[in-house]
DNA sequence: TAGATTGTTAATCGATTAACAATC
DNA sequence: TAGATTGTTAATCGATTAACAATC
């Protein structure tokens, strides 16, 4: 339809809910359906058709007045503009439960991710067998990662390890990081890192469980039918 | 200081740095240091300091002037805001790789989160021993969350079989939701979900790397120099 | 055509940043 | 006191929402 601003960059926000996009085209085109609305994509990500519209048009991929977005077209756009279908090798480094988790986690393969080695430097770990990769130490990592040109790095240590692994990550010439140990990381500004910790976010549950109780609390003084509503027993 | 307009709620933004506020002032404390500055905390964060003090600023608890905030007394508050000091009962439906790794996570009962059942609908899986809790089938959950009193219940099976336990979930009491499955729930307005979707979360790191690449490539066709300086081998 | 839904614009909303008087 | 750092205000920035002409 319109003209598209060269200049401006998609928001993270954006970003983040492309891929929720792209799974329920996924779904529509399993089940058949040619075309899906904004409004239909906008249940998915919680977001109103409008945000949709909006997140779309940074994007050069249009769809129909009338109709809605082709289902088969825009999800293929979507995986080449996210890259999933672009092969990723990554290293992971903490072969701990959730380190083995994620790297036997069958969503990631479908993503284009390729785990090509895991590290750890438990003596009692080293030379394990997690999925189809053994366990190596972490001495070996920034040669390894130099050789083979890997982009992404895992971190799934406890926190006291993280910075030294982030530290080789980068010697080796990572650039992208994900994160899954609880601690701030320094890196150069090359270098990407996205956090994902599970213990902060458990805080915020907690918060909001906290905040409920004591509403609950409250309400429960002040009007007993609507406690009773919210609570149906 | 100043005096607290009563209505205000912390932001959202705001509220998911305060763990990490906490961590840093748990840090000094560990290391002997009374006093923190907003830039300390801000420096953990990965925001700027005016931030620190904003975010603060939502809290009934106030710095010292030309001296920072009280290690000891502004951890204490946010363990009591956040709730983390409270017990906070869960239980954990899908006991594949993912959901035993978080079942067995040491950093979520410093944090007062007791998973206290686990569930799996595999009859394989029924009955095995995951930390301290035996595997239950899926069919009891919602009589063990009312009895109970759950308020909590991690998602981690299937995205297909993830609605149909939150379903139970939600029948059961239930009023908040941490969900590892890669899908969209539906849930009745009273009830809290937050999505930890690390498929989506990797989608957004492949579109990084992907235009990492693509702003390689340009910048070692125009300035070769550049190019080595962000690739040093 | 009539109905539906798009892409875009302008208005609104909310979060971040900058600046500084207050104060420890 | 002098120096440092706070809490708050106002300015800025950016994302979301509402509205609607364009159009399939």
């Amino acid at each position: 339809m319109g003209v598209r601003k060269p200049g401006v960059r998609i928001p993270v926000p954006s970003l983040r809910r492309l891929p929720i996009y792209h799974r329920r085209l996924r779904e529509a085109v399993e089940s058949g359906i040619g075309f899906v609305s904004s409004a239909e994509l906008g249940e998915a990500a919680g977001v109103s058709e409008a945000q949709v519209r909006k997140d779309l048009s940074y994007l050069v991929y249009d769809g129909r007045s009338g109709v809605g977005y082709d289902a088969k077209g825009l999800a293929s756009y979507l995986e080449n503009y996210l890259g999933l279908i672009n092969d990723k090798e990554a290293v992971l480094v903490g072969a701990g439960n959730l380190g083995r988790a994620l790297a036997l986690y069958p969503g990631f393969g479908r993503y284009g991710l390729r785990i090509i080695a895991i590290f750890d430097n438990d003596p009692a770990k080293i030379g394990q067998v997690v999925g189809e990769q053994e366990i190596l130490p972490v001495s070996k990592l920034p040669s390894l990662v130099q050789r083979l040109h890997i982009q992404m790095g895992i971190i799934t240590v406890p926190a006291v390890a993280a910075q030294e692994v982030a530290d080789a990550m980068v010697t080796g010439g990572i650039t992208v990081i994900w994160n899954f140990s609880p601690c701030t990381l320094h890196v150069p500004d090359n270098v990407w890192v996205q956090n994902e910790d599970l213990a902060a976010q458990l805080a915020t549950l907690s918060h909001q469980i906290t905040q409920q109780k004591l509403s609950n609390l409250t309400r429960t003084a002040e009007t007993r039918e609507d406690s009773l509503t919210l609570h149906p027993r």
